[in-house]
DNA sequence: CCATGCGCACCCG
DNA sequence: CGGGTGCGCATGG
């Protein structure tokens, strides 16, 4: 999906923005990747949207206004040097971080890294947990209060990266979403410090407006429930908050909704997934997906296989202690198929693993669901440059399982 | 005019 | 305190 190439230049880009202590906006990077490669902002502006889909790129809304970081830097804490390089070039080292523990996400860095979606989940949960929304009172100027967090995604307009990028703030000069309003839709919000541990309520449009808005709807969806609600792992609450959320924003498409099968109170709980349109490409689209629905799980599960389907479903991991409770909504996901998973796929389903950084290592080699099936112990383990450590957790608890199950319900093909 | 460099104020853990 | 962020100003081409 996203070029390398592109990857590469923006999150350069907004290293180099950083390091120059200039903030990392929209117009900023689209500048200098169009200076330093030629690249059109509007292309450049698409490719972002994808790098933030895929959470290589958290965009998030700090003191007032939107700064893109680059999800793997987001250090937090103690990172070791060591980072470990993975094909894909220095990104890396956060992932590191996201296994101690996604918890915070605070500042500016934001989220917890890049545990793709489903610790953002959990990550959002558990930043909300905390925070809450509405801080909006002083924010607004932003002062900064730290960031918000987490982003993703974006969206505005559907992205259709190629066709329309344009109508999103892309375009270099000024037009930069104004924090509030007009982004509204795809800003989201969330905030941080607030907190307000109950919740939701404040949350309304109106506090998009403040300040701290986090991008996307993934998120969001899921946060704002007080902690509470990590609980159910079904979910129940959450829908509502989240529906709300949403509405608002008029962010997500109802349809999408629907189209999910049956539960759908959970989808909606996520509805980031499976709402928006955006997401959806990228991720599981492969065909017509029936996704379905991570039954509940518990939390131990790592797959479930429906049967009934016959899908194996991702169900979130465990990271971290294996608590999911927060997540586990975990998207849906995928699509029943292994040979329908495209690259993005793959990668997303190991950073619901609980391997984000291995994830990236999936799709900068662009393991997609075919290859995956091809893939074989040494692949796993000295192919993708990756530790050996969550190498063989990969290989024998996914690669081996995913495989496996796939072979029995399909074999025929 | 534009890209950079960076002091300094803020904020968080 | 240490660490991250980014405004605002200064500098250099």
């Amino acid at each position: 999906m996203s070029e390398p190439k592109y990857r590469e230049w923006i999150l350069d880009t907004i290293d180099s923005l950083r390091s120059r202590k200039a903030r990392p906006d929209l117009e900023r990077i689209c500048r200098m990747v169009r200076r330093r490669h030629g690249s059109e902002p509007d292309r450049t502006c698409a490719e972002l949207e994808k790098l933030i889909q895929e959470q290589t790129v958290l965009k998030v809304n700090y003191k007032g206004s939107i700064s893109y970081r680059n999800a793997a830097k987001v250090q937090r804490r103690s990172r070791k040097k060591d980072d470990v390089v993975t094909t894909a070039g220095r990104r890396s080292a956060a992932e590191e971080a996201s296994h101690s523990d996604l918890s915070n996400g605070d500042s500016a860095a934001g989220p917890a890294d890049q545990d793709d979606e489903d610790l953002e989940a959990d990550a959002s949960m558990a930043m909300d947990s905390d925070s809450n929304v509405d801080e909006a009172d002083e924010s607004r100027d932003g002062q900064d209060g730290h960031f918000s967090t987490v982003a993703s995604v974006s969206s505005t307009p559907v992205h259709c990266p190629l066709e329309r990028a344009v109508s999103a703030p892309c375009s270099p000069s000024g037009s930069r979403p104004v924090p509030g309003h007009s982004s509204a839709l795809d800003a989201v919000t969330l905030q941080k410090d607030g907190v307000r541990p109950s919740s939701l309520p404040p949350s309304s449009p109106t506090a998009l407006t403040h300040n701290d808005w986090v991008y996307d709807s993934t998120v969001c969806s899921v946060e704002r429930q007080h902690p509470g609600m990590h609980k159910d792992k079904a979910g129940i609450t959450k829908p509502v908050t989240a529906s709300v959320v949403n509405s608002a924003l008029k962010v997500k498409r109802e349809e999408s909704c629907k189209a999910v099968e049956g539960p759908v109170t959970l989808d909606q709980c996520v509805p980031d997934y499976a709402a928006r349109p955006h997401q959806e490409e990228p991720r599981n689209v492969s065909n017509g997906r029936p996704m379905t629905l991570p039954l509940l799980t518990e939390n131990g599960t790592q797959f479930a296989k429906k049967k009934d389907t016959g899908t194996p479903v991702p169900v979130e991991s465990h990271v971290n202690g294996g608590s999911n409770d927060d997540i586990s909504v975990k998207k849906e996901t995928m699509n029943p198929n292994l040979l329908q998973w495209t690259v993005a796929d793959v990668a997303s389903y190991f950073s619901d693993a609980g391997f984000p950084e291995q994830a990236m290592a999936f799709r900068s080699q662009e393991i997609d669901g075919k290859s995956l099936l091809l893939m074989q112990r040494s692949d796993v383990l000295t192919g993708l440059s990756i530790r050996l450590g969550p190498a063989l957790k990969i290989y024998e608890r996914h690669v081996k399982v995913l495989q496996r199950t796939h072979f029995l319900e399909f074999d025929d093909l």
